[in-house]
DNA sequence: CTTCATGCAAATAATTTGCAGTAAG
DNA sequence: CTTACTGCAAATTATTTGCATGAAG
């Protein structure tokens, strides 16, 4: 159980019924866009305002919190901060899941930085494609 | 040189100056945004039209004949299709330059797809950091 | 208390649409 | 000729901002 109070706190952030709310709805579903969001804050807290959901996510992005995943074709997604990995994105469903990475891409990626004097900070790689689930519906 | 005509010819479009214009740009400059293009193909063209731009562009994705690059925290950029590669994007400039992926990374990425039982399409490898140029800017 | 955050409403930016006129094949 | 494409203007959607009120520490 992450202490969502605390990692506020500790970026000088105070720890507001909203932003513990985003924190635990993007916690729970892993990758959420900003209409998700406040769909799902909505439910537990009506009087929310989009505008509050926008402040919050560009403040919890500049202090480290959140990170944002672009995707072709749609509006960005936002999930917690957390340990390098990649993302397994269905174009159909547009469920998306997290993979480690593993050192050897890892290696591979710092190999290329290095050779064109590149300062690497952050890696993103997604790998677009049909989920388990919508193969099946498909198929039948 | 490309035939631009030819590649839109091809895919059941028709070759207008316009288009021909965007591919023009996108292949001259690599990696544009909307407003990019916009800028660049009015000197050519003064009369054209963004919603020209935004349906063009839509219109040649979906024919396979540009590819959505998404960017953290800007507009996405647009760049002719080609084989896979990954992207070097400079978090201070906003350069975006291609690097063939090889490969290795290549099977790990198949690998995992595999493993998940994933019906992979598409690989999107974005690396951010700081290029040569800008490392020498700062320095100063 | 004091400062920072929220929610509203208004402003701005980004994208899409409908349609009459125009150009490509 | 015929169909598809363009450019305009209007509509829609997305995001940002200013400010009075309210909540956190």
């Amino acid at each position: 159980m992450i202490d969502y109070a605390q990692m506020l706190k500790e970026r000088g952030l105070k720890a507001t019924f909203q932003r513990m709310n985003i924190l635990s709805v993007v916690d729970k579903y892993g990758h959420m866009s900003v209409d998700d969001i406040y769909a799902e804050v909505c439910k537990v807290h009506p009087s929310l305002s989009l505008a509050t959901i926008y402040k919050n996510i560009i403040l919890m992005m500049e202090k480290g919190v959140l990170v944002e995943v672009p995707i072709v074709g749609k509006k960005s997604k936002y999930e917690l901060a957390k340990a390098d990995h990649m993302h397994l994105i269905c174009t159909e469903c547009g469920m998306v899941e997290d993979k480690i990475c593993g050192e050897k891409t890892d290696t591979i990626f710092q190999d290329i930085s290095k050779k064109e004097h590149f300062n690497l900070h952050k890696r993103q790689v997604n790998l677009y494609g049909v989920c388990e689930k919508c193969q099946m519906k498909e198929a039948s």
